[in-house]
DNA sequence: CCCCATCCGTACGCAGGCGCACAGTCACGG
DNA sequence: CCGTGACTGTGCGCCTGCGTACGGATGGGG
């Protein structure tokens, strides 16, 4: 188990130092700005991204042009795994929910780099499993819980791949996440402040009481492993 | 593009004639029983299955025991497709919604097939692929869809695996699967019994209009390619 | 042949969330 | 310093689905 504040890519962290070092050269850093979009749905995917301390949703299209976050990718993950099941592009939106660094490789290069590096392979392989898993999750939870549940699942969720407490979040644009109208976010916020769980005001939002929000959080949040399973 | 009627497993039979042949021997025809569990979350998985004209159910567990489909295997794809990730097990139940017939293969020899096949890898990737795509689409659908539609979409999806217009399935099973109660499900079949798309009684449903159901049912749903993509 | 378990139909009050509308408040830029 | 746009708060009627309950129907096993 790392610390929380060590600064980097938790699934490039698990490597071998060989493998690593090899990857280093291949990798540039980059600054995500919030908003940005990363892919769109059957458009070729450019760059794979490693998350620093930045947060990117992958959303699903619906019928009526709405956008619906299924899944979240922080520092235990990637951006872009797909490529690595032989896919040129995600079913899914890829979207900048919280601005910071990340490491960025070409697709091409992450294909061959990925062929010649079994270690990676598997890092791959299981984060795949787990964003499985969490797209799993996010149907029952979705379906089943209280946006105020579900609120506090998205919250902790964020912390965890942000590193942060704080973080620049409008109700409008959690609203769009969870799917539900801005005044049900406004109002399972409100409920959070209430207690005393959360704070916020004009866009920033900050958890006051992890532990809290863990209470009024449906069972499906769970903080993710040290290496992902 | 196969002919609906062709007795196999579209993901073996996309391969190679070579890689087919090598495979065949590793696989035994077995008949799978309405009800019968495959796998469990956090269980081993002992054997992977290329459904022929079965269905398997993917499902998801939730706090309150119960259980939320998230994805439906038939001759498109395959059971236990996490083994090609490297995860001895999955995260979801597997459960046998319509009895039938499969091909069975021990993980052990999947895991070295598939080393041993960049044509099975490819298959297996793409329909892993394809499967996240499905699961996605569910958290959409499963969110903002009334349950009508949602039905009309379950209808189309099981005919399509099954190659069949007629299924053993209580409204009560059906509920399961939607996550919505027995009367909702009684409910929306009542209507679309109305409408002459479907004919229904004591735990056997018919699909009388298929084109018929496709209107009614969400845009979520589309027929599976021939290649899974 | 009849009984009983299973399956389906219907009813009723309730809650969560929707769509819409409008008002108040804060921040930033000109 | 003020105005404008962005963000949050509140209210109202409506609809879908929930939980629960009960009654009718059907078909297979004793």
């Amino acid at each position: 188990m790392q610390a929380a504040s060590n600064p980097s890519n938790r699934l490039l962290a698990a490597l071998p130092r060989k493998d690593y070092a090899r990857l280093v050269p291949t990798l540039a850093p980059v600054t995500l700005k919030f908003g940005a979009t990363l892919y769109e749905p059957q458009q070729p995917i450019p760059h794979v991204y490693f998350p620093i301390d930045c947060l990117v949703s992958l959303l699903v299209p619906t019928d009526g042009r709405q956008l619906l976050e299924v899944g979240m990718v922080g520092h235990e993950g990637m951006v872009g795994a797909s490529i690595a099941l032989g896919m040129p592009s995600s079913s899914l939106h890829a979207l900048v929910q919280g601005g910071g660094s990340a490491l960025r490789m070409s697709a091409g290069r992450f294909r061959s780099e990925l062929a010649g590096s079994p270690p990676l392979q598997l890092m791959v392989n299981r984060y795949l499993h787990a964003l499985m898993a969490q797209i799993s999750q996010t149907v029952a939870c979705n379906h089943f819980h209280v946006v105020e549940a579900r609120l506090a699942r998205w919250l902790l969720m964020t912390r965890d791949r942000m590193r942060s407490l704080e973080f620049r979040m409008t109700h409008q644009f959690l609203a769009q996440m969870l799917g539900v109208r801005r005044v049900g976010v406004t109002e399972a916020a409100g409920a959070l402040q209430g207690r005393n769980l959360i704070e916020y005001a004009r866009g920033h939002i900050r958890i006051l009481d992890a532990l809290g929000l863990e209470a009024a959080c449906c069972g499906c949040y769970t903080a993710p492993s040290a290496v992902p399973a």
